[in-house]
RNA sequence: CGGAGAGUAGCGCAGCUUGGUCAGCGCGCAUGGUUCGGGACCAUGAGGUCGGCGGUUCAAAUCCGCCCUCUCCGACCA
């Protein structure tokens, strides 16, 4: 057997996890057999785990910042990250969790291809229908390729060309992989990036029946990994959007500072996604209709100047918005007081283009922008549309269509008609709930998770069937799941930390203990500390052995940065008395113990068992 | 894509209004020495085409134009 030399790495050249061979040459076939796990430590000196002591200027969010600082990620472009070694622990260990937990209900997880042909995207019409945000290119043939943004496409057509039959149903696929969105804004670091990690699985089912009994065990498995992450996540009812389906939920953390924004009921606990949350619209007392009016207006262009200037409340106006779908233009009527919820006007109106129209677009339809009535407005080019809010109210303030002027007493559908009514409004936050009337409170917050069931959008489409019971083909029924791993580790930080640095959860902490030697250029201290390292390492502790030449304060504030549970300082002070200190980094509480490697691990498995009752 | 802000050493910033000792400060980094339990001290030193291109001028980090990049708000978002 050839011998192969290299350079002989200084020791240790072990890190956790891997068995790396340190002689100067390959073993022998049999020598193999002699090599056991090597439960290793990892020396700070010799890591990767840059850590900054200034704020960062470009972050914002305090997740954000403390990954720069704390030397989990590096920005490549916006949106795009490194991760660096420590910040890939973390995410490791959140992947573990979310394996354990889809592998418990039945998932088998598979790794599918990030480049996908454009062609396999144009079948379920989601070329088009993605815009932008999916990034294509071509092969060096020609061929139209994509980045895969999700992956419905390609395990519909593995699922196409693999299941024939109801016995090979039901089926859950996992994986984690890498997609890309070109988001036309990235933002808040991890929060919303451009490339990212994601947990994506896919059910497929004979009947609905099934998935609908499948549908919870997916959603408690949720739960069970946001608990298990150290987050309480709140799961609120969801627009399916362009996903298509069913049913569908999305897990969010309450953050003032997140991306998306949901409503919760105080009373019944109902919660929704905003863009699909509806609550009760009060009407005023009923009254009698009275005779149109014109009232001169000049210069009131906004419903507030126009409530103002002839004393009426903004809810006895009606406001007129205006969108472009396509080459008709859509004419909103809807309660001055309400504001319009765009997402729920896009599915009253069975559409998925909506843009705000032109000033030129309202014109050309024969209104007058600033002034617009729906009275006398119809046409072919024109759909109006009415809230709900409209038909129960009363002699509206509403424009004129003349420069300058309002009409009082517009009622509805007396002095003007609709082509639809339908509950288009934007709820606010003291809304009353729809379902209990409780007070609804509108709350920012950070989507970890998004759950759908997809029904046989993608099935159809991709012509994707099996054979039934009774021998008819008939197209699978598939639910899909996601959730964000990279948000999910920026969603941790943003619960857990202080003033000072990160908090780990024991759960997800890429290290459960940092042994800090203050004077390492001692030989026996080093080595002391080397030894209680080995020793945690080989009970199966993930250890972080702090031997850089640094002063002592650099050291405990390196720590608080990097949030690791457990601290042990072994330092001359407490070496001289046979001891060494612990300090937990939750609380900060410490305390001295004996100095030998039995009593200091017993310390710190107590101390972490502490840490798993309180965030499992 | 609309609105706002920012690009000067690895990080944080000053200098720009009023063009000319204006290539600076703090931290970090390197070397030597002193320190050594909560971000120490002294000395010496390395490091920047001032985001890019073009223009004005005797002279541009500084004034003008175009472009690029990044951040925040909004639009958008399976």
């Amino acid at each position: 057997m050839p011998t192969v030399t290299h350079s002989c790495a200084p020791f240790p050249y072990r890190r956790s996890g891997l068995t790396i061979q340190t002689s100067c040459s390959l073993p022998s076939r049999d020598s193999f057999a002699n090599l056991r796990p090597i439960m290793a430590y990892v020396r700070w000196s010799r890591y990767f785990l840059p850590t900054w002591k200034e704020e960062p200027a470009e972050a914002d969010l305090p997740s954000h910042r403390l990954m720069l600082r704390a030397g989990l990620i590096r920005p490549l472009a916006a949106g795009i990250y490194t991760y660096l070694p420590f910040g890939w622990r973390a995410l490791r260990k959140i992947e573990t969790i979310v394996r354990e937990e889809m592998e418990a209900i039945g998932g088998a997880e598979l790794h599918m291809p990030i480049v996908h042909p454009a062609e396999l995207w144009a079948k379920t019409g989601r070329l088009e229908m993605a815009g932008s945000q999916l990034v294509r290119f071509q092969d060096r043939a020609g061929r139209e390729m994509v980045l895969g943004p999700t992956h419905e496409e390609v395990v519909t057509d593995l699922a196409r060309r693999e299941i024939q039959s109801w016995r090979q149903l039901p089926l859950m696929l996992y994986q984690i992989q890498t997609k890309f969105r070109d988001e036309p804004r990235a933002r808040g670091g991890l929060v919303r990036v451009r490339e990212f990690t994601m947990k994506d699985g896919y059910s497929f089912h004979e009947d609905t029946d099934d998935l609908d009994r499948y549908y919870p065990e997916v959603y408690r498995a949720y739960l069970t990994i946001f608990r298990r992450c150290g987050l309480a996540t709140v799961p609120v009812e969801a627009d399916s959007g362009m996903m298509g389906g069913s049913g569908s939920h999305e897990f969010m953390l309450s953050n003032e500072q997140g991306e998306d924004t949901f409503v919760l009921c105080d009373g019944c606990g109902y919660a929704a996604n905003r863009e699909g949350a509806t609550a009760v619209k009060d009407a005023d007392p009923d009254e009698a209709p009275q005779a149109v009016t014109e009232v001169a207006t000049p210069g009131c262009q906004t419903i507030e100047a126009v409530a103002h200037a002839l004393g009426v409340p903004t809810r006895k106006t009606a406001k007129a918005v205006f969108y472009r779908m396509g080459k008709k233009l859509a004419f909103v009527v809807i309660r001055g007081d309400l504001a319009v919820n765009e997402a729920k006007l896009a599915r009253a109106l069975g559409t998925t283009e909506l843009a705000p129209a032109t000033e030129e677009e309202i014109a050309a339809v024969g209104a007058v922008p600033g002034y617009a009535s729906p009275i006398g407005i119809s046409g072919d080019g024109v759909v109006v549309v009415a809230d709900d809010s409209i038909p129960p109210a009363r002699n509206l303030v509403a424009g004129a269509n003349k420069e300058g002027f309002h009409l009082r007493n517009v009622n509805f559908p007396r002095d003007f008609q609709a082509s639809l009514v339908a509950d288009v409004a934007l709820v606010r936050d003291g809304d009353r709930c729809a379902r209990c009337g409780g007070t609804l409170r509108v709350q920012r917050g950070v989507e970890l998770g998004h759950i759908f069931k997809l029904g046989t959008k993608y099935s159809q489409s991709l012509d994707a069937t099996f054979l039934d019971r009774e021998g008819r083909a008939r197209p699978l029924i598939m639910g899909c799941y996601g959730i964000g791993i990279g948000r999910l580790l920026a969603a941790v930080l943003e619960a857990h930390h202080d003033e000072d640095g990160i908090v780990w959860p024991g759960s997800v902490a890429p290290f459960h203990v940092l042994v800090a030697v203050l004077n390492p250029k001692e030989p026996e201290p080093l080595a002391y500390a080397a030894s209680v390292a080995e020793h945690l390492a080989q009970a199966g502790l993930d250890v972080l052995l702090d031997d850089r030449e640094r002063t002592a304060g650099e050291k405990f504030h390196d720590a608080k940065l990097l949030g690791i549970p457990v601290l042990a300082v072994i330092g001359p002070r407490s070496l001289r008395k046979g001891e060494v200190d612990l300090e937990r980094r939750r609380d900060g509480a410490r305390n001295s113990v004996d100095a030998s490697l039995d009593v200091i691990h017993s310390s710190v498995q107590d101390l972490l068992r502490a840490e798993v009752v309180e965030t499992g």
